[in-house]
Parts: C-alpha cells; sequence; structure tokens
RNA sequence: GCGGAUGUGGCUCAGUUGGUAGAGCAUCACCUUGCCAAGGUGAGGGUCGCGAGUUCGAAUCUCGUCAUCCGCUCCA
C-alpha cells in the first residue's frame, strides 16, 4: 500500500540521503531542498525517463537547454511581466489580504466598513536580478519562471539546424524559478523547481487532436513508470482557471496525501506565443509548408511536468509495508528506471576470501549500471536497507561462488532468489531490468 | 501575510515545581554469526532551532527571530 501520510515519505528521505532541507546547519531555508546522494540519483532518472520516452523514443521531438537568465524583452513578451505581478493589500482590522485591482470599493469585503488597508504592494513572481557586477549599474534580468520561453524564442534556430517541420516538437529539461507566495508540501512547491517540458509545435487545424493525444500520451508515461491508475487523473481547467494564453488546459494530477494535487499540465497555447515573440522582436516565426504553398503560425501544445513534484509522487507511490515474521519491511517499489541503484553487490561475508571476487563483479556491473556494494553487518539486514531504498536486485556472492562461479540473485519485490553463474551474470540482470 | 501547534544528538522521543542533558534505534571499530534486520564489547556524536532578557543559575520563564506542520489567504 503507498505511503498515506507525507511523512513517511520526508523521514525517508532524510534519513537515507534523498532529500535534505536546504541549508539545515544554518536553521533551513525555506522552500528550498537539497537533493542527497540516492535523491540526485533518482532525481536525474526521472528526468532521465522523460527524455527517452518524449526525444529518444521519438523521431519528431529534439532536445534544447536554454540559459536560465533572460532579459526583460522575453518576459514582457510573453506576459509574465504583465500578468506575473500582483497588487496586493492587508486589511489592518481582518488581517486579510485582496488583490487591490480586485476590490471594488476601499471598503472591506471581510470586515466591511471601519477598516484601513497597507499600500498596496506589488508581489511580483518573477525573481530579478542585476547583469554586472556593479550594484545599481546593471540591466534587470530575470530567473525564467518556466522553460518554455526558451523554445519560443529559439523556434526559428531550432526549425532551420533540426531540418523538422511540423507537427514536430522542442523538447527542455531544467530548472524555473517562481517568488510563490505560499510554498509548502515538501518538494511539491518551491520556489526553484526542474520542469520537463515540450513545445510541441502543430498546423493549426490538428491542435484540437494533437490536445488530446498528449493528455494520453502523458498519462500513460506515469502509468508505464510504476504509478497505480487509481492515483491519477486527468482533470480539465474550468474557464476561469485558464492562464492568459491558453485555449484548453487539462491536468495530470496525482492522489497526494493531501489530495489530488497537479503533476503535470498539458495547455494549448495556441500561436499566442509565437506571435507575441514575432511582434516584439520584428522577427517572423511561422511556418511555410512547400507542400501545400502555405504560410502559417504554428500551434502550441505544451505538456509541462515539474520533476521534483513527479519524484514525490514516485515515491509515494512506490512505498510499501510487508509484514514478515511480526516484522515489518519497508521497501520502494521503484520501477528499474527510477531506482537510484540498480544492483547492490554483497558479499556474504566481510572475510578477505569474498572481497576480491565481489569487487570485480561491482567492478563489472558498475560499468552498465549503477551499483551499490556494501559488506557490512549481516546479509539479512543489508537486504532491507536495500528494499528501503528500492534497490531492484541483490548479488550475493557466497564461499560457494568461489568453487561453482556462481552467485545468489536476490528480487526486491518477491524476495526471491536464483542462483546464477558469473558468466550469465549480466544478461540475466539485463534480461530482469528490461534494458 | 494571518491564526493555531511544534522545534532536545542522523531518526523517534524522555527530561519532574528553572540547578549546568538521557534512552532506544541509527553510525563507526573490533569480535561472533553467515541468506533475509536489530548477538557481544567499545567509541564518536547535542552550547537542548537562533538571538536577547529575567535569574546566583534556564532545555525548562519572557520577548524577538528562523524553520516545519495544519487551517485561511494567495496561486499561470
Amino acid at each position: 500500500m503507498p505511503a498515506q501520510d507525507l511523512d513517511q515519505i520526508v523521514n525517508l528521505c532524510k534519513r537515507r540521503g534523498f532529500v535534505y532541507p536546504s541549508a539545515e546547519i544554518y536553521g533551513g531555508f525555506r522552500s528550498s531542498y537539497d537533493y542527497g546522494p540516492l535523491g540526485s540519483l533518482m532525481l536525474r532518472n526521472v528526468k532521465e525517463a522523460w527524455i527517452r520516452t518524449m526525444v529518444q523514443q521519438r523521431d519528431d521531438v529534439v532536445l534544447i537547454d536554454a540559459a536560465i537568465l533572460g532579459p526583460p524583452q522575453v518576459f514582457e513578451a510573453s506576459g509574465h511581466l504583465a500578468n506575473f505581478s500582483d497588487p496586493l493589500v492587508d486589511c489592518t482590522v481582518c488581517k486579510r489580504r485582496f488583490r487591490e485591482d480586485h476590490l471594488d470599493t476601499r471598503d472591506c469585503p471581510q470586515s466591511m466598513k471601519g477598516c484601513s488597508f497597507t499600500e498596496a504592494r506589488e508581489f511580483n513572481l518573477m525573481f530579478k536580478t542585476t547583469a554586472g557586477p556593479i550594484e545599481g549599474s546593471g540591466a534587470h534580468v530575470y530567473l525564467r519562471p518556466e522553460t518554455a520561453q526558451g523554445m519560443f524564442v529559439n523556434f526559428a534556430n531550432v526549425l532551420q539546424t533540426s531540418r523538422k517541420k511540423p507537427p514536430f516538437g522542442i523538447a527542455q529539461v531544467g530548472k524555473s524559478f517562481r517568488n510563490e507566495i505560499t510554498p509548502g508540501n515538501f518538494i511539491f512547491r518551491t520556489r526553484e523547481f526542474e520542469q520537463m517540458e515540450l513545445e510541441f509545435f502543430v498546423p493549426p487545424a490538428e491542435g484540437p487532436q494533437w490536445y488530446q493525444y498528449w493528455c494520453q500520451a502523458r498519462l500513460d508515461w506515469y502509468v508505464e513508470l510504476g504509478i497505480p491508475k487509481e492515483m491519477l487523473r486527468i482533470r480539465a481547467h474550468d474557464a476561469d482557471e485558464l492562464s492568459h494564453y491558453s485555449a484548453g488546459t487539462s491536468d495530470v494530477e496525482f492522489l497526494f496525501p493531501w489530495g489530488w494535487g497537479e503533476l503535470e499540465g498539458i495547455a494549448q497555447r495556441t500561436d499566442f506565443d509565437l506571435n507575441q515573440h514575432s511582434q516584439h522582436s520584428g522577427q517572423k516565426l511561422d511556418y511555410f509548408d512547400q507542400a501545400t504553398n502555405e504560410r502559417y503560425v504554428p500551434y502550441v501544445i505544451e505538456p509541462a511536468a515539474g520533476a521534483n513534484r513527479t519524484m514525490a509522487a514516485f515515491l509515494l507511490a512506490a512505498y510499501d509495508e510487508d509484514v514478515v515474521n511480526d516484522e515489518t519491511r519497508t521497501v520502494l517499489r521503484l520501477h528499474p528506471r527510477l531506482a537510484p541503484y540498480k544492483v547492490a553487490v554483497l558479499p556474504l561475508s566481510k572475510k578477505d576470501t569474498l572481497t576480491p571476487l565481489a569487487k570485480e563483479i561491482y567492478s563489472t556491473l558498475s560499468r552498465r549500471y549503477m551499483c551499490d556494494y556494501d559488506e557490512t553487518q549481516a546479509i539479512g539486514r543489508r537486504y532491507r536497507r536495500q528494499d528501503e531504498i528500492g534497490t531492484p536486485l541483490c548479488v550475493t556472492v557466497d564461499f560457494d561462488s568461489l568453487e561453482d562461479n556462481a552467485v545468489t540473485v536476490r528480487h526486491r519485490d518477491s524476495t526471491e532468489q536464483v542462483r546464477v553463474a558469473i558468466a550469465d551474470l549480466e544478461h540475466e540482470i539485463s534480461a530482469i531490468l528490461g534494458f
């Protein structure tokens, strides 16, 4: 059964080295987390699994990696400078906060009268800094609030150099920054986060069908990587929820311990972004189809996922507690592609006689897979430790191995073990893992 | 930003009416065992979130601050 309580995952992450609170020795830094030895591997695996499905296994998507810092012009064109900033006032009586431009009168809707408001303060959701080392002298630049603009700004470059034509996509994985008013729920909402975004450019008439296609394709991705179907759903946004650029958006949501939460939004951005950047830059951003002799601005379907919250979802869904002989076995039933380690090599005993062979096997397997090596304490305890961090397979070297040139392969999910000849080991592991 | 709760070694917690910190687990070393954790011996590790105040003396009282959780507000 998946984790019912977020604390189960938070504790496991801290205890085993997945995720630590940032700057913890200074009391912590709100809404910021550091990924430890296991978490950094897993987060990378999540991103690589995404790239594998979205780029590697398709001939119609290319990958880019654009700059995080951007000049104001980019975000003026995108609409973020205008829409990402809210003037907020606080009622000094009831302490509630309102958007100034949403108030009809100067009376607080809550305390009604006899109240007063603080000065309006700008809440800009974008991080701003200065390019140039001299304080106050440089140009203002922004940390991107989404990776998407990098794809739109590079549309013409990619179109030319990649020789792709619509329908085709530009994908990007990278960090984005938003000054969220209320971050929280562990790594679910943080001010610094990582996105996995695809901008898929299509002929305008094909927009609706590709939107349907991507909603289904993205849902399938989570299922293939091990999240139970009943913990996922697709939810279409209501009209009043839609972003300024969107003609329709659906979220892939996961059943978190606190309720349904968004993993990914699939938005129909139409030709909004390319048109905006065309106008602001003066560059023509469109596509000329020589087959039909038509020139058009492609419509965009954007599946945009959060890597960090997706990792949290995978951890929550994979968490399980078995009861074996009145003892609880904590096991992360992670998909092998997501598990930090694929194989742990464990000499049965710490005897010097076993170490050379075990190290040799580790050396061989680690050329291909991220592996762990552990020769401390009792073998049973080491199995449990690997279970808890989701390692799918353990390879145990025992005294017989020295005679029969075979080792024991032990499975995480079933705890069953089979004897495998060392000569066949790599092939056997590949067959079990599926890669 | 508001309200409530919380903050003691890596984790879970105990610390009585204020007198200068304990346990279990974990970690490390050695021994033992040797295929599904928690045998033996020993060791390391905490200025009790941080700062200030009251006091002869504070983890224990007061204030501030930082952080976490819940609720509200907000949320591309």
